[in-house]
DNA sequence: CGACAAAGCGAACGGGCGTTAGTTCGCGTT
DNA sequence: AACGCGAACTAACGCCCGTTCGCTTTGTCG
């Protein structure tokens, strides 16, 4: 009770050649994605991992604690993704392009997880939710960041840098909502389409688009499309 | 059970002064949109309406169907409102701003139905949701149909009117998550200042946007702030 | 080979869920 | 004055939820 974990070396992979730990958290996302987490029985994630419902306990402290788990990776593993493609960027047109690249990809990448993370908020405790929204604030912080300094420079027109990153983490979040591999659209080209589309609307100078690439920069890319969504959950629509 | 309705006339009034179905509705939307419809009881709703659980099903055939009838019907509203204010519109730019400004301010207005009818379609039956969806489809081709015509008379640069629509509609949605009465923003200014950043995204010349005016055409507003927000819900933050 | 801990089993718990049924009550109409 | 009916109440139904717990199985390592 007083102290949490004690010495705690092995591996656990006991009767299960993966990791048990693991698939449960794949389970969860599936099910919290296409029933919600309210609709999401425990018995249901159990069934997933083929185990019965109180061996979950062996690996999570309860069902909400796991789907904080899952809410709190997700935007982790984001702000990490960013900071990295960033780093080497200078130029503030870049330094947009590449997050709203970065955001795209990512929540194209990661859509179910993405999804659960904007739609679950209310399903935590208050702590929990507390932590969850301020890991998306320093998130956020990095759009209006370079959107600041893309003003300052005087490069982007912007009225009000908070109100513009909301209207441009939207854009490339609700992708999510609909892409699917294989659809009318692949991932570069819808990328660079929004791409335009918000620099133009920062009052960037942007050549008309045609068949998604924009300016010379960048255009051609090695791997054209190496993207995949995991499974086959069940879309929006 | 072979015919559903009879003659219906009364009113409905008895013991209560004013309508309890109306209620009920009210207060189902009160709590769907602070706890989500799978979280919310129908004992929670009765106790809103003052009322035992029982009692409701007077008025509603089943909780799913009480979702339902919430969801179609904001839909059907929006599409009602955009229809007569585009009606006496023909330029393919004013029309535009006029559904960016219907979209925004109707999201606003009715912020906590519109919520649920973003979160809550995968609730619906399969029938019920397939119903909401036509619903959804038919307001998206609105917009959809004024960015090809703009195009065809060459005012919008647009490569995928679909693609543009989807960023059009859901900028104009997000607004809904977290605006409030008395916020920083006022909702002219809001709507003026994503009608400058869509219409410069689609390649349309503005003037650089000064405290929420954009161009010459409806500079001045007769009721500047005429909206309100019904009652004052749990926001997401 | 035997001890030990991790991990799975399976039954049970208390409680809450949506829904149904039988009844009562106060109107407006006949 | 009697009736019909909408609408409210009360009680119960069967079911399923998250969580707990004692017990058994299993893999690892000295």
């Amino acid at each position: 009770m007083t102290r949490e974990e004690t010495t705690r070396v092995s591996n656990a992979k006991t009767r299960n050649g993966t990791k048990t730990a693991e698939s449960i958290r794949t389970a969860a996302v599936n099910l919290f994605f296409e029933h919600g987490y309210e609709a999401t029985t425990l018995r249901e994630i159990a069934a997933g991992v083929n185990i019965q419902v109180g061996s979950l306990y062996n690996h999570i402290p309860s069902k909400e604690d796991l789907l904080f788990s899952i809410m709190s990776g997700v935007i982790e593993d984001l702000i990490l993704e960013l900071d990295e493609r960033l780093k080497p960027l200078k130029d503030p047109i870049e330094r947009l392009r590449t997050a709203v690249r970065v955001h795209v990809e990512f929540h194209t990448h990661r859509a179910r997880e993405v999804f659960i993370g904007n739609s679950e908020l209310r399903s935590l405790t208050q702590e929990h939710r507390s932590e969850v929204i301020a890991l998306r604030d320093q998130y956020e912080d990095h759009i209006v960041g370079i959107l600041k300094a893309g003003t300052k420079a005087g490069v982007f027109q912007v009225d009000d840098p908070k109100l513009s990153a909301y209207a441009i983490v939207t854009i490339g979040t609700q992708v999510a909502g609909w892409y699917h591999e294989g659809g009318r659209y692949g991932l570069p080209q819808i990328a660079e389409h929004y791409i335009s589309f918000i620099l133009r609307g920062l009052g960037v100078d942007v050549a008309p688009t045609r068949n998604g690439a924009t300016t010379g920069v960048q255009r051609r890319r090695t791997k054209p499309n190496s993207l995949k969504l995991a499974s086959r959950p069940v879309p929006l629509r």
